[in-house]
DNA sequence: ACAGATATATCGAACAACTATACATTGTCG
DNA sequence: CGACAATGTATAGTTGTTCGATATATCTGT
């Protein structure tokens, strides 16, 4: 991430990004993390120290279930949605449109009444 | 806001929420909240609670500079965006953008990917 | 006179995110 | 072969934001 602003930006919106990432496949916290980082474009770098906890946490509320994988020489914990996590998915991504577009009502004028640069 | 994801989702992104109020025209406590929550089509309530210290965090920050008004009977203390507060902005509104634009990516193959409902 | 809207403010609780740290394995380069 | 980077998961402690509750005071309509 660029600066301050960017990390702070992202709070409330983490659980939906790693939800899609899941919605679009099961995947592994390594592997999560690393397709954040690359749809960011390099900008927004999910920490492990925060990403696990995350998991967790869904875990918790029964939006994702986990199974090891030890069948490899790296163990990896393999997480996948519920169907209650697919229904949340899809509540959250209309909730994250509807949210943008209140952003951009009060963005659209704020920028007009701005100075060029 | 309809239920607890709509207020996590709001973190983070408060500050460019009452900072674009602001660029748009100098504006009051009270005002700001009910412009936001009118805005955002009545889902997203600031509280009082939350947006008098977000001012006060803003004003510290040098982003934003108040001045009472006493000349009505409501003392009603007014804030507008100093130089500093302007760049601010634009800055963030580009990050939002950017953002936003992350977020996309992750979502459309994500509801690609769920069942039609 | 009273209720409800206007208007700002702070405190404590709850909780998310970050930093730092830990630990173990695998691949790579010299 | 030995060091270092990358892979992979995890937690403890700190910090900061948001929220609900509460306080205070004025104005308007009934």
């Amino acid at each position: 991430m660029a600066d301050r602003f960017e990390r702070e930006l992202m709070r409330g919106s983490l659980d939906l990004m790693v939800l899609s990432v899941l919605a679009d496949g099961a995947n592994y916290g390594y592997l999560i993390q690393k397709r954040v980082r690359e749809a960011s474009g390099q900008t927004v770098k999910l920490e492990a120290g925060t990403l696990y906890p995350l998991l967790h946490r869904l875990e918790a509320s029964r939006a994702i279930r986990s199974k090891w994988d030890d069948s490899t020489g790296r163990k990896r914990k393999w997480y996948e949605l519920t169907a209650a996590g697919r229904r949340r998915v899809r509540a959250q991504a209309a909730q994250w449109n509807q949210y943008v577009d209140c952003i951009q009502q009060l963005l659209k004028p704020a920028l007009a009444a701005l100075p060029a640069k």
